[in-house]
DNA sequence: TCTGGGGTCCTAGGACCC
DNA sequence: TCTGGGGTCCTAGGACCC
């Protein structure tokens, strides 16, 4: 696009990823979209006799917290991030519901078509929110007029492809302006800041409207005597650098000016992929952590596999019980989308921590994806869902009966009492630990390790395979 | 019954290389 | 062998977002 009548070098504000450069557009281009309250509002939409009573979503066990908070609950003082325990003693008789994401991603998947319909270019940022890039829009010009009913026609698409749900919208010259438009007005609301008065919208605002002034930043910026943007303004680039460091100083200072060129990214491909479990009680037995271990980095895997991407390193999460949080990872050699391997690295780096006082928080992810698939000769192999391949699985029951082949963590099914997953073995016994959605610590139950009706669903990898990362050390 | 789960980005130090 | 730098990769931790 052209920008005609700009001064300055066209590069002063382009930091990574700046594509034109200027600090701003000139017409009001970029949209942003936020639907209300998501996913209280898809359970009041799919369950009548939720509409109009306060509706809390998240996690309902002991640790949970709120994910969302229907404007009934907002009402009792209930917001997102409150712990369920809070948000029950300010709402008792809200409806706690744990969240049914499958309708949520189905939600947005309608509302994400309705965007695209309009647009080419857009940028989702999760479930419920996406920047759309007008500029790229079938419109006859990109006045204020004009932009506006496009969006009041793209929001009554919304509410028409989801069923009557609502969103709020603000547009603007830049992803900040149009951020802070569509909560200027929230639930339902419609802001367009017309360009040249991003500033005078800006400067009596908190700090804390910009995104990624969070509370630790807030908080230094309070005791340099910084409360709202006008301050962040006056106080310099030099000093906020000096204060934030480069990166956040920086950008910091240029958005306290509405200066904002970041472009609406089309396709951004995911980074990492991670799955982490807070548990009911703090656990402690080693074996056990293990066996949970494995069970994430299977999800892990199955979640790279789906979307045909391998990563390089492999990374563990543990929150402890003081709920101190420590993190460890190691790099292969080259990415890997071996379930086993993958597993047996995150064992390995737990072994690294003293986890005796209690874990109260595991977790699993692999970064530094790569797009192809390692392996590619094997892909029939994979695609063959070995889960199901009665060779293996005769081979599998034959080593157990020999007492190998159990390991802990490994995933089974049983005809009888449902899935669960291997607790310990020996002697021609299993031991096997059951659970349910709805009750997690579950039953433990010895079975004969040739029992018919227990079924294999992913192994554990043997002991004695080489460790990939210290190829002179045979086993551990 | 304080404090979820999925991510992104940045910093800082050390290793290592040129 | 007295003091270089710069660049990249890796790791750990932290802030932040929805």
């Amino acid at each position: 696009m052209e920008q005609a009548g700009r001064t300055g070098p066209l590069w002063t504000a382009g930091r990574r990823g700046a594509w034109h450069d200027p600090g701003v557009r000139a017409e009001p281009t970029i949209l942003h979209l936020d639907l209300d309250a998501f996913y209280a509002a898809v359970e009041q939409r799919d369950k009548p006799s939720l509409r109009g009573r306060p509706v809390v979503v998240g996690g309902t066990g002991g640790r949970g917290v709120v994910a969302t908070a229907s404007y009934e609950a907002r009402a009792f003082g209930v917001h997102s991030a409150m712990s369920t325990a809070e948000a029950r003693r300010r709402c008792p008789n809200a409806a706690f519901l744990g969240g049914r994401f499958d309708a949520y991603r189905e939600a947005s998947r309608q509302v994400m078509r309705v965007l695209r319909e309009t647009s080419p270019v857009i940028e989702p940022l999760s479930l419920d929110e996406a920047y759309v890039d007008l500029e790229a829009a079938d419109l006859p010009d990109h006045s204020v007029a004009s932009v506006s009913a496009l969006a009041r026609d793209l929001r009554a698409r919304v509410a028409e492809a989801t069923g009557g749900l609502t969103a709020s919208v603000g547009i603007g010259t830049s992803k900040l302006v149009a951020k802070i438009g569509s909560d200027l007005d929230k639930p339902d609301g419609l802001v367009v800041v017309a360009p040249g008065l991003e500033q005078d919208l800006l400067r009596p605002m908190q700090v804390t409207v910009i995104p990624g002034v969070g509370p630790a930043t807030a908080e230094r910026l309070r005791r340099a005597g910084v409360h709202t943007v006008l301050d962040l303004e006056q106080l310099g680039e030099d000093e906020l650098v000096r204060l934030l460091g480069r990166a956040h100083g920086g950008s910091l200072f240029a958005m306290a000016r509405a200066q904002d060129p970041r472009p609406v990214e089309h396709a951004r491909g995911a980074k990492s992929i991670s799955v982490e479990d807070t548990y009911e009680t703090d656990h402690v037995d080693a074996g056990l952590l293990s066996a949970l271990l494995d069970r994430q980095s299977a999800k892990v895997t199955e979640r790279l596999r789906k979307a045909r991407l391998s990563g390089r390193t492999v990374s563990i999460k543990v929150r402890l019980h003081d709920f101190s949080t420590v993190s460890r990872s190691a790099t292969l050699p080259e990415p890997s989308d071996d379930g086993r391997l993958i597993a047996r690295v995150a064992r390995r780096l737990l072994g690294e921590l003293d986890t005796s006082a209690g874990v109260r928080l595991l977790g699993v992810g692999v970064s530094g994806l790569a797009d192809w698939i390692q392996e590619d000769l094997f892909a029939d192999e994979v695609q063959a869902e070995p889960e199901v391949d009665e060779a293996m699985a005769a081979a599998v029951f034959a080593a157990a009966s020999r007492g190998q082949g159990w390991s802990p963590g490994l995933d089974v099914e049983h005809d009888v009492h449902g899935r669960g997953w291997v607790w310990g073995a020996g002697r021609g016994v299993v031991t096997v630990r059951f659970e349910t959605a709805e009750t997690p610590p579950g039953r433990v139950l010895s079975l004969a390790a040739d029992d018919p009706a227990l079924h294999r669903f992913s192994l554990v990898p043997p002991e004695d395979d080489l460790d990939p990362l210290s190829p002179d050390a045979p086993g551990t």
